[in-house]
DNA sequence: CGCCCGTTTTGCGCTATCGCAAACTGTCCG
DNA sequence: CGGACAGTTTGCGATAGCGCAAAACGGGCG
């Protein structure tokens, strides 16, 4: 079992005014694993035996029907926590989680959960609000889904993930990871089909460039100016 | 400032475990208060200024685009918490809550938050629950828009109020507030009309009754079945 | 008791988006 | 270097559901 340097963790907002001393305590708990691109680390209906933080990487977590359609739930960047499961009351993983890179993640194991808590409630309060904003942003795209057309609903997503995990370059902002229609079309409820006859439009005025699993926006400004655009205000 | 009797609470699953000593300091924080049906309880963008239990009557909390549309975030039942804001890091309350029916609320002011969890770091927990679980349904609901039909949606979602908030009737259950098809579009994302039709539809089919703001289930395992179709299955 | 207003119902044309099918393409692997 | 394949593009017909408009309804209040 590797140990883990504090240094990884001190900075992000859950350990904020954690001593080193207790961040140790705490690191010690977990242990470290590699999932290398496009492996599972945990699926749905399993058995939640432990939660995650992501150091390297990114990570989907996505949503199956019994009918076999999937949503994409979220995209974990690193610094985020993921797999609460048993925080959140559950003993099994509502959704599949998958590293679409390559991947580091620290892993606690379930049963550290409540020694935690107890030790450093904090933990819980910091937990608490960082499923708040996971709330909040579940009743956006709940918001969006209802009242937008299908275009700004994917202005919307890209614009969430370039600046989750936008790596700038000088002619643009590319998404940092591979991520293809069908993942843009199950985060925001429509096909690939249509994904990808809007990036071709985008593409053609130079709002965006894309290829295979590649995404990048060339004109942020004017895509946010689509995602805010009033269906029917202006002509065609 | 009312008394408030702890065996209002006692029985929740927040408090489960709470020793009526405890509770009853707890209880001491807050203040009750009724609103009459229709009044509003608070206003999205307002300053949290407290946490709320909802003791009796029916809430609805409802968010609004900056273009007016609005959406019906969930329907609040008596033992239910809501306006969370502050415990989820907001100081402005994300919804606006309405009382569909006279009700009858607790009120914590948000400043008596930190020093609750303090002293009762198994509130954090529970609340942590509770949250998690608001969080599962509103990703089962992006699921639901995603992949299901109107008529599909509407029958969930009347089957989740009727188990929330159903009235045993000999006839069928009842839907035990007022409810209008503008607020069941509000729910499913589509239009009153739809909802109308759709209604006007199981009526004749003898699945429902409803009138004025008033919905009864007469056969809900049709319903059920009705709810889990697959689309393509079967004739039309 | 009758009026008034919010709610519901229903008709009809329209269109955004789906669904299917087929062709195309960039990448990785052998 | 040449598949083979996953991902992407594109065309075309079908349709669920929207949007608008108007009428019917039902309850509460003066």
């Amino acid at each position: 079992m590797a140990k883990v340097d504090t240094s990884l963790v001190a900075h992000l907002p859950l350990f904020a005014g954690f001593k080193t001393e207790d961040l140790e305590e705490i690191l010690r708990e977990a242990r470290s694993a590699r999932y290398p691109k496009n492996s599972a680390i945990f699926e749905q209906g399993a058995d939640a035996h432990g939660f995650f933080l992501l150091l390297h990487g990114h990570v989907r977590a996505a949503k199956t029907t019994p009918t076999g359609e999937q949503i994409v739930v979220r995209y974990v960047a690193p610094g985020e926590t993921f797999g609460l499961a048993m925080a959140l009351g559950l003993t099994q993983y509502p959704a599949t989680a998958t590293a679409v890179d390559d991947s580091v993640v620290l892993i606690w194991p379930t049963a550290a959960w409540p020694r935690l808590v107890e030790r450093f409630p904090s933990l819980a309060s910091g937990t608490l609000q960082t499923v708040g904003a996971r709330l909040q942003e579940s009743h956006t795209r709940i918001l969006e889904m209802s009242t937008q057309q299908v275009e700004q609903r994917v202005a919307h997503a890209l614009l969430r993930l370039a600046k989750q995990s936008g790596k700038k370059l000088d002619h643009g902002i590319e998404i940092d990871f591979p991520i293809s229609r069908q993942d843009i079309a199950q985060m925001t409820g429509t096909t690939l089909h249509t994904v990808s006859r809007i990036l071709s439009g985008w593409e053609q005025q130079g709002l965006v460039e894309s290829g295979r699993q590649r995404i990048i926006l060339r004109d942020p400004h004017r895509i946010v100016t689509l995602a805010e655009r009033n269906p029917d205000s202006g002509p065609a």
